[in-house]
DNA sequence: CTGTTAGCGCTTTCAG
DNA sequence: CTGAAAGCGCTAACAG
């Protein structure tokens, strides 16, 4: 039903190279550009991205993969990307891998069929096997924040470890002892964020003791849960730290259904702000990772590497350029956002 | 670089005819099914998805355009969304609006060119206009929450008016005389909501006096600066209606910052709980939408028109199946989250 | 600058 | 059940 290149023969007479030629920004005479330009408006035509992408082997689209799209981290991620990626002049086709590693693989499966130029990833997996089929069929692949276990990746993210252990120093200089962690420890991420906090103690000296220590699943209902249970205990701890925003969130719900104040009764740390510092009361003190800039780093860093794989397909051979082929990690600083929610124990 | 079904034809000596039939779940001769499954693994052949669509005119996606990805409303209808459309085959191709009609419209015909199945959007705009592109395609467009102002549409939303109407009788039964609103005019949902709360102040006699009627956008620092402007009015209101999620996220912010305390200072009454009455302190009266089922009924709709648009081109007519043609607009009910957060002004 | 001619990788008649 | 052949709508040489 709508129209193509041929329709706009018909009505102008040229041939489709000339018309594909005008498409794709090339000269043509002035008397024709006029015709064109009336013929397509006239019959409304589209480029049909679908027949172009066959033959180009190109589609202008990168595929952006991430672990949930509910999450808040991942929504603010996914702005600051299509934003970049606009200005670019790329799309943007986005799954949800609804925290399910076969998903994920499927999604996976999905963008490379779908011929998306690159793909860019959050992902729930902590070992490289779902990348595969990117890797076989030439597409290159950035991870963000994550990386994976078994293999290094071009990867845009924190030095989660040491962002952690130095964290820590807020509970430490308040002179907290008595200190606990909520913290995943399905991906990478959250246990690395993990030793940095065990690091921590044990520079400090200060045990740890077991029902200190929830390490668990990326979820709120596990912060929530954990909270509560460390509220619990007769031996509670006086400070908490937690290594994601989900944790946080649900640690934060916990304490406020209970009958401890914060930071009276309890100091919390947290980690990945999103808005939660300007709506909870007390504001909470946050280890926050820029992600406006790492999301932009991660599109700059894929786009190269696309560009880089076409080289190479065309047989091109820049001597001055030698791009790196290795892996490449891209480690952003972060800061702490300041808050009221740690107490000092004079 | 990927395997094509060329390869598979040359390692398997069968023809692409049948390869593409077993491909497509076709019947093939037990032995011949053997040597495809053992191409087809060890070529790492993938189908692509982009021949394919070109002719067969389908993508088996649709395109979502949401007016902003970061906003945790559109994000949980996202994760719907996509898990009914992935439970029935189908992927999606998010697109952000980011607020702006002039991407929204770009981002449409994106979605057009990319030949998406059909659409869902969540409009930024309040006219059809940008929707054309769409319409000349022959695409189908479902549009979730919003409606537009100058044409009737396939659109799943609950009803607004009634909904504000309603929830307004919490407050009024609690004796509040002194209401203030803080509102979205931008989108048409905004204004119905606006509009209901105007008829129950108006059925129940109380003036709203031109201070308390926070008009603006759908944007927590607009709610959060409404919110401020409220507090510090001389004549203060006794409670306030905050008409959608960002706004409700804003005044809750500001309320926190300042010396009032909620309930007892100031009643809330808020919209679309996501999470928020769960973390906040005290918890949130809030109007809620059944967002999954939204999502479900949206996606159900919507290829129930691909569908028929299909039968249309092929000519097909089942007599008894006389789908509308017409535009159908789904109502869905809402629930009112209850909370603490609204004071009986004995 | 313009036109002719091949395909891109796949599905789809239509014979066999 | 299988194969040969004709495109889907577009771009990309290569001549003119």
């Amino acid at each position: 039903m709508p129209a193509t290149i041929r329709d706009i023969r018909a009505r102008t007479g040229l041939s489709v190279a000339t018309i594909s030629k005008y498409l794709n920004g090339g000269n043509v005479l002035p008397e024709n550009r006029v015709k064109l330009q009336a013929a397509i408006s006239e019959l409304h035509y589209e480029v049909n991205e679908i027949a172009r992408g066959l033959v180009t082997n190109k589609t202008k689209t990168v595929g952006v993969l991430v672990y949930s799209i509910e999450s808040l981290f991942n929504g603010t991620l996914l702005k600051y990307i299509g934003e970049a990626l606009r200005s670019l002049g790329y799309g943007m086709l986005i799954c949800d891998s609804s925290e399910d590693e076969e998903v994920e693989a499927q999604s996976l499966r999905f963008l490379v069929n779908k011929k998306v130029d690159g793909i860019i990833v959050v992902p729930v997996a902590d070992h490289s096997a779902f990348l595969k089929p990117a890797r076989d069929a030439g597409i290159p692949v950035v991870l963000m924040d994550r990386s994976l276990m078994d293999e290094e990746h071009d990867c845009v993210k924190i030095d989660n470890r040491m962002a952690a252990f130095r964290a820590m120093r807020l509970l430490l200089d308040n002179r907290h002892e008595k200190i606990a962690v909520i913290c995943s420890q399905v991906e990478y991420t959250g246990i690395q964020r993990y030793k940095g906090f065990l690091e921590a103690m044990e520079q400090a000296g200060l045990p740890v003791p077991a029902e200190y220590r929830k390490c668990g699943r990326h979820a709120m209902d596990f912060g929530y849960q954990s909270m509560k249970e460390l509220l619990e205990l007769n031996n509670r701890p006086t400070a908490v730290f937690m290594t994601n925003y989900e944790i946080t969130l649900g640690a934060v719900m916990a304490v406020k259904e209970s009958s401890f104040r914060c930071p009276e009764d309890i100091s919390m740390l947290g980690f990945d702000d999103l808005i939660l510092s300007k709506v909870v009361d007390p504001k909470m003190y946050m280890v926050v990772q820029p992600m406006r800039e790492m999301s932009e780093k991660a599109v700059e860093l894929l786009l190269e590497r696309i560009e880089n794989s076409r080289e190479k397909k065309t047989g091109e051979k820049k001597f001055n350029e030698k791009k790196s082929e290795m892996p490449v990690e891209i480690i952003m600083g972060t800061r702490i956002q300041e808050g009221n929610s740690i107490r000092f124990l004079g």
